[in-house]
DNA sequence: CGCATTTGACCGGCGC
DNA sequence: GCGCCGGTCAAATGCG
């Protein structure tokens, strides 16, 4: 009762920033890959909570609570048009949010990502102790990602099986529900309109592939696979051709405050345009977070 | 024919 | 206990 805080809210994750060259329908790694090719700027932060609890190291010195206020940073300003959706956690601040870059925000849309359901352990056992005796149903890492556009489903290199689809309360978009039709995989992602700004996309994705990138999507994102290595399976990555780029509207949004990671884009990319970003299979955050911006993360 | 999408029904969690 | 709501199922339908 006296806990008002909706147990689905999403909270926000971190910040990132995107060219708006980017083409409609790309994939996390696909932005990042072209973002730093770009030479544009750099990224503000990552801060995913299902990549914090599987690296809780990672976050040692740096996480921060998503509602606390952001730490000054050095990228333009974002802010978010329009409302934020209700399960998005919006910064008491999210006018003044910042990524690590000090390049003017003309051909960088606002971007921000958000991430779904931190559902904090003690407060779980509290409310499971009120509400229910049966376990709550584990849930996997979940993370959104706010995107400007006008595509709903965006091609992110899998392919996904459309398994339903639902009127949200308080909002004239309908939510659509897909699973990755992937052999074995379970990850999920729902798709759905921000109430205050049609023109974002929220996806939220739900587990973890268990299958390497099958897809490429009209030909200009493909599969990278390497050995083997940083916590085993087989790793993908996806990779941006530029020569494809073409005008597009679309763009991820991150109003989160929460700086726990961050990164500087520079001439010396690690992600070239021609050769493949490769990223250790980490489950699903493989595909939004290069494994190499983790690596330059932690020695900050 | 196989696969994807649509859509109403159903189920479970949660607040009251 | 009831109702609301989010999430999923599955039959029907569409499409290449």
């Amino acid at each position: 009762m006296e806990n008002k805080e909706d147990p689905q809210r999403e909270s926000l994750v971190g910040n990132s920033t995107f060219s708006d060259h980017i083409p409609a329908g790309f994939s996390l790694s696909s932005f990042f890959d072209m973002t730093c090719d770009a030479e544009k700027g750099s990224f503000g932060f990552i801060d995913v909570l299902g990549f914090q609890e599987n690296y809780p190291s990672f976050f040692d010195d740096q996480f921060q609570s998503p509602l606390e206020p952001p730490l000054p940073l050095l990228s333009p300003t974002l802010s978010v048009p329009g409302e934020v959706p209700e399960f998005v956690n919006t910064p008491a601040d999210s006018s003044s949010i910042s990524s690590s870059s000090n390049e003017a925000p003309n051909t960088w849309e606002q971007t921000k990502t958000v991430q779904e359901e931190h559902e904090q352990d003690q407060e779980n056992t509290n409310k499971q102790l009120k509400h229910k005796k049966k376990p709550k149903r584990e849930r996997k890492p979940r993370f959104a990602f706010l995107t400007k556009s006008e595509i709903d489903n965006l091609d992110d290199g899998y392919r996904w099986r459309k398994y339903g689809q639902k009127a949200v309360k308080n909002s004239p978009f309908p939510r659509s529900y897909y699973r990755c039709t992937g052999p074995g995989c379970g990850v999920k992602k729902r798709v759905e309109r921000c109430l205050g700004d049609p023109a974002t996309v929220v996806t939220t994705y739900e587990g973890t592939h268990t299958h390497s990138c099958l897809v490429t999507p009209r030909g200009n994102v493909r599969l990278v696979t390497e050995p083997a290595g940083f916590g085993g399976g087989g790793p993908s990555s996806l990779h941006y051709d530029h020569r494809h780029e073409q005008p597009y509207n679309s763009h991820i949004i991150n109003p989160s405050p929460s700086p726990c990671l961050s990164f500087t884009a520079n001439a010396n990319s690690s992600f070239p345009v021609d050769s493949p970003c490769l990223i250790r299979d980490c489950g699903l955050l493989q595909d939004m977070v290069p494994w190499q911006l983790r690596k330059v993360s932690k020695e900050q």
